[in-house]
RNA sequence: GGAGAGAUGGCCGAGUGGUCGAAGGCGCUCGCCUGCUAAGCGAGUAGGGGGUUAUUAGCCUCCUCGAGGGUUCAAAUCCCUCUCUCUCCGCCA
């Protein structure tokens, strides 16, 4: 959610978010929306005050007096329901749209509307060295350490057992991540997974991406689809004190999508599944660091991506392709032999002060209180790493060298055949 | 899953229908005092929305005593629903 006051004195900046975003919203209508809910509920209030006013006095009547001065009250009493039901009334059609107004984008996030508009920033690596191109789905088959035939037979499809070495990889990049990020001063986590709506709402899955989450009905939980959720609503409806920020995180979280509407895309193998590991990064910052910030995190993604020897390009996302929460985001896209592609294994993202309002995360300053920002980036999506270490480093025979970083967290060098 | 207890401001803790957004204490801030980071004295000290004003002061007002709903002229106080925490039992990684 933005800051109320844009809308009342700057819309246009909201116009332009909206523009770039390609979003259909009537920004106008909201401002003359904005402005009867608070004539409506200035109303109500001037009634309120009149009837709480005369409330007090009758506790010092007697008699007839008395009975007169209650009726009274009871008259404006319900005036003010009525004016209050109004206001409500307006209010609610307020916040409907209100909800939906993505956060405003940063004047150098890219244009476009989607990822085809992503303008690369830097390509680091040599890929055509990389010219051993089976695919992780076939490698992983030929060393037995995917398996999603069973995946499929016992949970259907996008799912997959990660079997031996690869299982010892995923645990070697979970602890090779963390060592990196608590040497620089993150704080590791292990967060829940299942959380309530309010988690989900206030860092703005919902209601943008709720098809995209799964829920427990019963229990009126939802499955996270990153620890960004948890981390962020770690510290909701708190205020930091002066000096207490910045708070670095380092989660580590199981994540479940439902990938509804990716019907067909990235079949093969375990590129796109229901669930993964990933470990993340989240920042509570002040808001004047948060640019500053954001280029720090993606610099803590670049320098493990670095260490896993494969090659690889940063984006800067297009405006249309960003999240609702984000103003501007970084991706990490590592390359796939086997697609000859590069793909996306990180993302990060300023929200700004998106979430933080949603969250009612604040900081207290000697002119107030004030809302601060949030960031979050992928320091290792341990699925599609472990896919790109095998691609990109398998060997003729097939076999897949270890990259060096990681030798001692795996305690072995190659996996075989 | 069963039984019971509880939820009040940064913390502790009063408060069972009427100047209670809330006694008192602690903590904190500012000032005073004290010959020495003790004691003492005074003042201040929740969050959020709206209005006004010169939009970082001030003033007015509304909401918030776990959440939501209800009764009433009036609710922290009465009623209903829910959530969470704690204790005991059961089950269990």
């Amino acid at each position: 959610m933005i800051d109320l006051s844009i809308l009342r004195n700057q819309p246009d900046l909201i116009k332009d978010a909206i523009r770039r975003r390609g979003v259909d919203i009537d920004v106008d209508a909201l401002v003359s929306l904005d402005a009867d809910v608070r004539r409506a509920r200035q109303n109500a209030e001037e009634t309120r005050a009149e009837q709480k006013e005369s409330g007090k006095a009758i506790a010092g009547l007697q008699g007839d007096e008395k009975q007169a001065a209650i009726e009274a009250a009871a008259a404006l009493s319900e005036q003010f329901k009525e004016q209050s039901a109004a206001a409500d009334a307006l209010q609610q059609r307020f916040d409907a749209i209100w909800i939906d107004v993505p956060n405003l984008v940063d004047p150098s996030a890219a244009d476009g509307f989607t990822d085809a508009d992503n303008v690369e920033i830097k390509r680091v690596g040599d890929i055509v060295t990389r010219n051993i191109t089976r695919d992780h789905a076939e490698l992983g088959a030929l060393l037995d350490v995917i398996d999603t035939e069973r995946g499929a037979k016992v949970s259907g499809a996008r799912f997959g057992y990660l079997k031996g070495k690869a299982v010892l990889l995923e645990f070697a990049l979970v602890r090779y991540a963390l060592d990196r990020l608590t040497e620089a001063g993150f704080t590791p986590m292990v967060p829940p997974v299942l959380v309530k709506e309010d988690a989900l709402f206030g860092t703005g899955f919902f209601p943008d991406a709720r098809e995209q989450v799964y829920a427990v009905p019963e229990d009126e939980l939802f499955l996270v689809g990153t620890a960004e959720v948890p981390l962020a609503a770690y510290h909701m409806d708190e205020i930091f004190e002066a000096g207490e920020l910045p708070k670095r995180y380092v989660g580590f979280s199981t994540c479940f999508r439902r990938e509804a509407g990716t019907y067909g895309k990235d079949t093969a193998g375990i590129f796109r599944v229901h669930q993964f590991d990933k470990v993340e990064m989240f920042v509570f910052t002040e808001p004047e660091l948060s640019v500053e910030e954001h280029d720090r995190l993606l610099a803590y993604e670049e320098s493990i991506v670095r260490g896993l020897d494969v090659p690889y390009r940063v984006v800067n996302v297009a405006a249309g392709d960003l999240g609702a929460p984000a103003a501007k985001k970084y991706d990490i896209e590592a390359w796939f032999p086997g697609q000859q592609a590069y793909r996306e294994i990180t993302s990060c993202s300023n929200t700004t002060d998106f979430q933080a309002r949603r969250l009612k995360v604040r900081q207290r300053t000697e002119s107030g209180n004030r809302v601060i920002h949030t960031l979050n980036g992928t320091a290792v999506a341990v699925g599609r790493t472990i896919l790109t270490i095998l691609e990109n480093h398998q060997q003729p025979d097939g076999s897949v060298v270890i990259p060096e970083a990681l030798r001692p967290y795996t305690g072995f060098e190659s996996i075989e055949p």
